[in-house]
DNA sequence: TATTTATAGATAATATTTTTCTACAAAGAA
DNA sequence: TTCTTTGTAGAAAAATATTATCTATAAATA
């Protein structure tokens, strides 16, 4: 977090407390939050926030590489402050979306070069099903 | 394309002629169009043609299993007429989507189930890369 | 023929995200 | 400290993709 001042210093932005406040709530939550929901999650301390804020905000946080943008298939996005590429699972039920722990399918890049003249750099893997919780009832 | 027309009056929908020539051209490319694609493709045949059928057809489609959405990060969605679940590969510089063909990940799905709680019932499986044309240039 | 039903197209509405504008505050220079 | 520059928050408007509403029409049905 310390770094954090570096390197937006570096890059002559601005670490306000709004930015650093949706950076935090990123990197604290595993809920894969929407702009929506980030906005909603720190209304209470930051009530005169505005959603374009948040907007901008992330937006930064993902050209500094800080965060990345997750497309399930739903109407919005939603993001991620845990920069690794890393398999992603959707509850149909309820919506929630989790990391999928330890999977590693960084070496499909390469398996799929085979089948194709493209020159392969990275994927995106949404797995789709009933959470735990949604399995009870 | 027969049990085309026997399918539509199961469900009491007209097959009209622009709901034909959308499902027709969805047939015939492999370019993964968006609506909007789709609507200036047929706009020499069908001036009069609105894009709000584009996407009224499309969704029927789509609820008939004739028809999948593709969602690969961009703005909007791309639609398929191969229902099949196959994994597709998205050039990041001409933003052309090509399938990967021949390339099976179904073991994916029960892979997967060793890592998470879920319930897995399928995935969305996206690369990303740079295409033969662009390679080139 | 008369009547019902589905739908194309026009238009308005919705939702998400981006842009524009302005006042302000932090940083830098004098 | 004062003056000046620069970046940004927030408000509002705009842009974009998609969906819903409404009506005339044409096909299907009685
Ligand atoms: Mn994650
Ligand atoms: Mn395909
Ligand atoms: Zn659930
Ligand atoms: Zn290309």
């Amino acid at each position: 977090m310390d770094n954090l001042a570096t390197l937006f210093k570096e890059k002559n932005l601005k670490l306000t407390p709004q930015r650093y406040a949706i950076y935090k709530f990123l990197k604290s939550t595993k809920s894969h939050p929407s702009a929506e929901m980030i906005y909603e999650a720190l209304r209470p301390d930051f009530p005169t926030m505005s959603l374009a804020t948040v907007y901008k905000t992330v937006k930064t946080l993902i050209e500094l590489g800080l965060v990345q943008e997750l497309n399930v298939g739903e109407d919005n996005f939603r993001f991620d402050a845990n920069v690794a590429n890393h398999p992603h699972i959707v509850c149909t039920k309820c919506g929630r979306v989790d990391d999928i722990e330890d999977a590693v399918f960084e070496h499909l890049n390469s398996e799929v070069e085979n089948y194709t003249n493209y020159k392969v750099n990275t994927h995106k893997l949404y797995f789709y099903g009933i959470c735990p919780k949604c399995q009870g009832s």
